[in-house]
RNA sequence: GUGGGUGUAGUUCAGUUGGUUAGAACGCCAGAUUGUGGAUCUGGAGGUCGAGGGUUCAAAUCCCUCCAUCCACCCCA
């Protein structure tokens, strides 16, 4: 049994685990390169003020906090929020809005683990900042469906469903309630379905909330429709107007299949302003593989300007979950160009050569570090996903020629160094033609 | 924090009412093949049975405590 493990909720990455991490990286990354974000990056650890300054949330309990040798209060992010809305702040008349920023991250919460949860993960985050049309929300939307995609997922596999913190404001107002009030109404109706509504109404009364808006309140969790929604809100609600033309522009956009309304989704963030969403699998067995929504007042609460944000978070570790739940976890197998290995010491140097030449025209080469019998070297190159196998002993070694294998048919032809790009490309061209044809 | 499950080889797991030297598969190493991988065959290495304590002639097995881990709830990125 092994000595030590990692950290309670903390992963390691073998090298299998990390070439996962990659492609979901890859996919990331790919998909923002695609919508035109430009990539940036925070420090890991904060400032606990900057982390308390964001309201309405008990945040110290849940994050791992520490000390620095001079006392200083610090903290490892829990989300990249705070520390973007830091940065913007600090640049606020020199950069250029609406800016459309993407970073990968790995954030930590100080909590009990459950499935899908650890106390570590990284989260891959999309903010357009300074657009105050829904276009923003679309656009974050459009980006992490585009990854989905990348991964394998169609929309019969993930839901998007939209909520909007705005539109349950205007209908809090309609109930007769004042804007102090809404937060805590957010919360409990997020709780709606997961505890007894007596014991909501019991909450909303602790809010302060009189017994006969209870009702009304409970029961705007039945609106089903944005039709509904809107009968209730009237005509002239900003709300309905932002998700219709929401739902709208998603049609040329190409993800509206994968777009619900559900009035049920306000997220937990006390920061959320207006539209909110989250991602579910179709059969809603795991948490939201992302989420996000519109959030125009952070940054004013931080002191800078008002300025209109919209933000989405989409987490490594839900999303392979999903992989595995729809057996699209793909299966990725070390892969390097070529393998070079030797059988004595007086051989080495000839295969250094070799391994420099293959270097110097552009292929990734693995190299033997010590002697060893050709079995013992095939069978590694085979091991590391070599395509080309290369081993020299004597022989090679006093006549300059090579003999290139090419793993996958076993072919060997020999050649001279200076020819080993020529026959590393032509191996190469075969393996492509010897394919089933694509690509 | 609450409730339940599980801890045995590198990994996944068997292990009978407590009873002799704790097994299998896969993986690893070696040989069959002294310069050629994947397949096959043969062999080998590898275990303080999660830790500590208790009951017993005898504990992987029963009891207690702790630790780890998984699931559900709670909470949330």
């Amino acid at each position: 049994m092994a000595a030590f493990l990692p950290p309670r909720g903390m992963r390691d990455f073998y090298p299998e685990e990390y070439r996962l991490r990659e492609t979901i990286f890859t996919a990331w990354r790919d998909a923002a390169r695609t919508h035109g974000f430009e990539s940036y990056d925070a420090p890991v650890v904060e400032s606990m003020e900057l982390l308390e300054r964001k309201a309405g949330e008990e945040i110290s309990e849940q994050i791992y906090t520490f000390q620095d040798k001079s006392g200083r209060r610090l903290a490892l992010r829990g989300e990249l929020t705070p520390s973007l809305a830091r940065m913007i702040n600090a640049r606020q008349r020199e950069l250029a809005f609406p800016l459309k920023w993407s970073a990968i991250v790995q954030c930590f919460r100080y909590e009990r683990m459950t499935r899908g949860r650890k106390r570590e993960h990284y989260q891959w985050n999309l903010d357009i900042v300074g657009e105050e049309s829904v276009m923003a929300e679309a656009e974050v939307i459009c980006t992490a469906v585009d990854a989905l995609q990348r991964l394998g997922f169609s929309c019969s596999d993930l839901q998007v469903r939209v909520g909007s913190r705005a539109l349950l404001g205007e209908l809090f107002a309609l109930c007769g309630l004042v804007p102090e009030q809404y937060s805590a109404c957010f919360l409990v109706l997020d709780k709606r379905g997961k505890i007894a509504d007596e014991e909501i109404a019991s909450l909303l009364a602790d809010a302060g909330i009189s017994k006969s808006r209870i009702g009304p309140i409970l029961d705007m969790t039945s609106i089903r429709t944005l039709e509904e929604a809107q009968s209730r809100a009237g005509a002239s609600s900003r709300a309905i107007s932002d998700l219709r033309e929401l739902f709208t522009v998603a049609e040329p956009m190409g993800f509206r299949d994968d777009l619900v309304f559900d009035i049920s989704i306000v997220r937990g963030l006390g920061y959320y302003t207006g539209i909110v969403f989250e991602a579910f699998d179709t059969g809603r067995k795991l948490r939201a593989v992302f989420g996000g929504g519109r959030y125009d007042n952070l940054l004013s609460l931080l002191g800078g300007d008002r300025m209109p944000c919209v933000g989405l978070g989409f987490g490594d570790v839900v999303v392979a979950e999903l992989l595995a739940e729809c057996g699209k976890t793909p299966r990725t197998s070390p892969r390097v160009d070529c393998a070079v290995g030797f059988m004595d010491a007086a051989s080495r140097d000839i295969a250094m050569r070799v391994a420099a030449c293959a270097r110097q025209s552009g292929r990734e080469c693995d190299t033997t570090l010590a002697p060893e019998k050709a079995k013992v070297f095939f069978k590694r190159a085979n091991r590391i996903g070599a395509q080309h196998a290369i081993f020299i002993g004597p022989d090679e070694a006093a006549t300059g020629r090579i003999h290139v294998k090419n793993m996958a048919t076993g072919v060997q032809v020999e050649c001279s160094i200076e020819g080993l790009a020529a026959s590393l490309s032509a191996g190469k061209d075969q393996d492509t033609d010897s394919t089933d044809g694509h690509q």
